[in-house]
DNA sequence: AGAAATTTGTCCGTATGTATC
DNA sequence: AGATACATACGGACAAATTTC
């Protein structure tokens, strides 16, 4: 089977499964998947297939690999969160001057947020936006 | 030699390669990439090892594909109109080193997404993590 | 300590489907 | 219509990391 040409293809819907185990408990936080070998027994799909559908869970934030030991869902001791929020007015650089089709140190404001994964720094989020001249209501 | 096994995989040394052809403007911003099958003679690997090293460049954001038409290097007026997101290691500077506890400098993965509202940017948003110790991709 | 088994990672070659020029 | 190129899928092989015996 090269390709279905029906609907969806196979690395998708058996992501969608998987997912589907996944967020219902089936398979608990932090526990191993099934080997690549059993899935392409179960699914009856070359390993290439389930490797994709994996990388799409990876990049989906529902599993992690790690080699010569499996892929396993992530554990819900990684998800405890924090968060932190600043706002400030900052100067427009080249490249942001440049998005916004403003002169370069035009005013922008910038709201900072830092999320804390476990009490270490995680992600730390900046988003721009133009000042507004005039409130607009 | 079906694997080298030395070092960085193959698609991850010719990533580096066309990128930094791109980067060098050896290919100029807009430009067309080789055909996968030059790139396939040139560099003599499999096809789905040049596919893989442009998917590593396509989620930089160093390469856009489409469909029939070719992979080419991202022009400059297609970075403010088209793409919403793109991705890039930079160095921590003085503040983000703080945060994350790291020395200034650290490389941190970057993204960056662009949101538009009727063709003008309304918001930048630029997230930054650490780079994973493990990269499962 | 060490060998074997397991599991993910990488790579090859091929084939077919589909979209664009 | 034909050429080109991307998307999906198969099966086989070896490498490398981890676990198990």
């Amino acid at each position: 089977m090269p390709t279905p040409s029906y609907g969806q293809p196979r690395y998708r819907v058996i992501a969608d499964e998987l997912r589907e185990r996944i967020e219902s408990g089936l398979i608990p936080p932090g526990a191993l998947l099934p080997a690549e070998s059993v899935l392409t027994a179960e699914f009856r799909v070359a390993r290439g297939t389930i490797r994709k559908a994996i990388a799409v869970l990876r990049e989906e934030g529902y599993a992690i690999s790690e080699h010569g030991r499996g892929t396993y869902a992530p554990a819900q001791a990684d998800r405890r969160v924090d968060a932190s929020e600043q706002q400030q007015e900052l100067p427009a650089d080249a490249h942001l001057a440049d998005l916004f089709k403003v002169a370069p140190g035009t005013m922008l404001v910038a709201r900072t947020t830092v999320i804390r994964r476990s009490n270490q720094v995680d992600t730390v989020v900046r988003t721009y936006r133009l000042r507004p001249k005039h409130p607009s209501r």
